[in-house]
DNA sequence: ACTATACTAAACCAAATGGTTAACTATTCT
DNA sequence: AGAATAGTTAACCATTTGGTTTAGTATAGT
């Protein structure tokens, strides 16, 4: 059994790392190995394994094993949650439209 | 001049440490001396400007001098970036409800 | 002029991060 | 049985991170 409930911190962190964001994107396009989301990256392949067990740990991808090949899932709830977590400041970065449309609002008559 | 040109690496990176995610929920209330954005904090004060020195590299956050007190201003651009790059993948936590929504649609005849 | 306030800077430390190479394991192919 | 494939593990390294304490600077109050 995996633990999904992890933490912002866990989410924010590993979506810091333009590798792992890759991988992430990489992952929409259905199960990869980890020899195909490794292979376009220039790093060794431990370190790439190293970013998936991060993006593991931090539940955004589950494993599966069949023979020697290890398939990896885009797990897409703790993006959920950071999305959410974002969507409360929309406010602030909606300010300079916010504050456009109501001096229309009170000059439109 | 401040660079707002900052990365995404940066925004996630800065957005993973529980205090910054708190320093910038804080900042929704206003401009706020960098004293009052420190007092609640257990860690010392140097420890709580180095987050602010983080966040403003990240873009997140201006200061304003005013005699000897800092105020510091939430910048939420950064926020959007991030929100937008989260976006993409809603489809993907969208389809549990996605496919019962299609299952519904295909057996409500 | 002295003292308190609101910080920043510097030096230090332990732990985490992101990479490497070399060695190992498990599975598949010949 | 032996060789190739698909990885992981371990040991190592340099850099970054998140904290500390101590000292310094700039402004304000008495």
């Amino acid at each position: 059994m995996v633990n999904y409930s992890v933490s912002l911190d866990n989410t924010f962190s590993a979506l810091s790392d333009p590798t792992r964001r890759e991988i992430i994107s990489k992952l929409t396009k259905g199960d990869v190995s980890i020899m195909d989301l490794a292979s376009p990256f220039e790093m060794s392949l431990p370190a790439v394994s190293k970013h998936i067990r991060v993006l593991e740990k931090a539940g955004l991808l589950t494993r599966k094993k069949q023979g020697r090949v290890q398939y990896c899932r885009l797990n897409a709830k703790p993006l959920h949650d950071a999305a959410k977590w974002l969507a409360f400041y929309q406010q602030f970065w909606d300010v300079k439209l916010d504050s456009l449309t109501s001096f229309l609002a009170e000059n439109s008559e």
